[in-house]
DNA sequence: GTCTATAGCAGGATAGAC
DNA sequence: GTCTATCCTGCTATAGAC
């Protein structure tokens, strides 16, 4: 009866607890802890450290993943879209979505250490949140440019902006403090504006295609 | 007489396994014994576990760094200089630069780290190098652009540079996976003309600036 | 200065009472 | 299913022999 209820805060105080200080530097003690639970509750629900830490990804990180892109996605069934609209409906997803600020922060935090130390979990990641996403864009703004797009290159570009979009939330704290501001709406929502003005055009310059 | 040259060996296993595993997933027998010492040597030498990550960003990280930026440093004394000469010479010196591409990925690594957990040595490398050259970015760029810009607008186009960069370097692995190429000299080429072009103009669209 | 030995404690995992 | 008690390994740091 309680049991669901056990694993999902262990689930939720590891999600935090992990996404805060990483796998090692947490251990299962602070974790169950923090989840009013004993320790060998862990090893009941999930088996092993390592394994909770990968139901993590698996139940919370995807799930997390699947709603935020799910503007996104809905891109796919409209009609004569600009790179404009496609770039600013990404950053706009991933920063001023359903999520609170922390919730962004962890989001984006977990998958920093992944992608600095990749492991089994972005496995996982990779194949049904990082994949799919790269595919989609690269045929959205494939479709939206009217013509065929070197892949190497689109990838690249698609890369670039996952690189932004990541920085802007996972190293939050340090983006805060070099900036000096808050994460607050207001900025947010400048961030988002500065994300696609800077995919689209840089820096508004008269680039050397820009006759 | 050899003691500097324990130092040493105990600095360059400790640069490597904490860029590789981050500071808590590996030990200090790890260290010292990939150093070919023993244990009590960190102690010795160092004081504490602490003591030796904060001094592998002190004497080692930053020295790097130090390093590397040199050739952009040098264009504060140069007149006349375009924003795309700027741009290219930053991400030339980030990943065309005397390091191997083994030292570009542990520099990267090491840094990726703390920014999504900021500690002490974020501190000394945000005061040593990372203010500076940002700083220095700005300068180039309102210089070459004739015009003072939006401090705030210059300091987030910054920052995304360094993203740029970053991701490239550090999460280097996770890149190589996606667009299936290894980092060899050609692909390295590729990703600096890459950064140029999409931190100058974007898509290589017509932006809503260019007229 | 160098290294061994060990203190002292925290880690993950498990056996088994209830 | 729940939780306590405990195993055993590994950790950092240090005392002290040489």
């Amino acid at each position: 009866m309680t049991e669901d209820q056990t694993r999902d805060r262990i689930l939720d105080a590891a999600e935090k607890l992990f996404a805060e200080k990483g796998f090692d530097a947490v251990s299962v003690r602070e974790i169950t802890s923090a989840a009013k639970t004993h320790l060998s509750a862990v090893n009941y629900h999930f088996g092993s450290k390592k394994d909770l830490y990968l139901e993590v990804f698996r139940s919370r990180w995807l799930e997390r993943a699947r709603m935020v892109r799910r503007p996104f996605e809905a891109l796919e069934h409209q009609d004569g879209l600009s790179p404009g609209t496609i770039i600013r409906t990404l950053a706009k997803t991933s920063l001023e979505n359903p999520l609170t600020v922390e919730e962004r922060l962890r989001h984006g935090q977990l998958i920093i250490r992944e992608l600095a130390k990749p492991g089994e979990a972005l496995d996982l990641v990779f194949e049904a949140h990082i994949q799919p996403t790269l595919e989609l864009i690269n045929r959205l703004l494939s479709g939206a440019l009217g013509r065929e797009v070197d892949p190497e290159r689109m990838m690249l570009y698609s890369l670039s902006l996952g690189a932004l979009v990541l920085y802007f939330t996972g190293a939050q704290t340090a983006v805060s403090r070099l900036i000096g501001r808050e994460y607050d709406p207001e900025f947010i929502s400048r961030l988002v504006d500065h994300i696609t003005d800077f995919a689209l055009s840089g820096l508004g310059l008269e680039g050397a295609e820009c006759s």
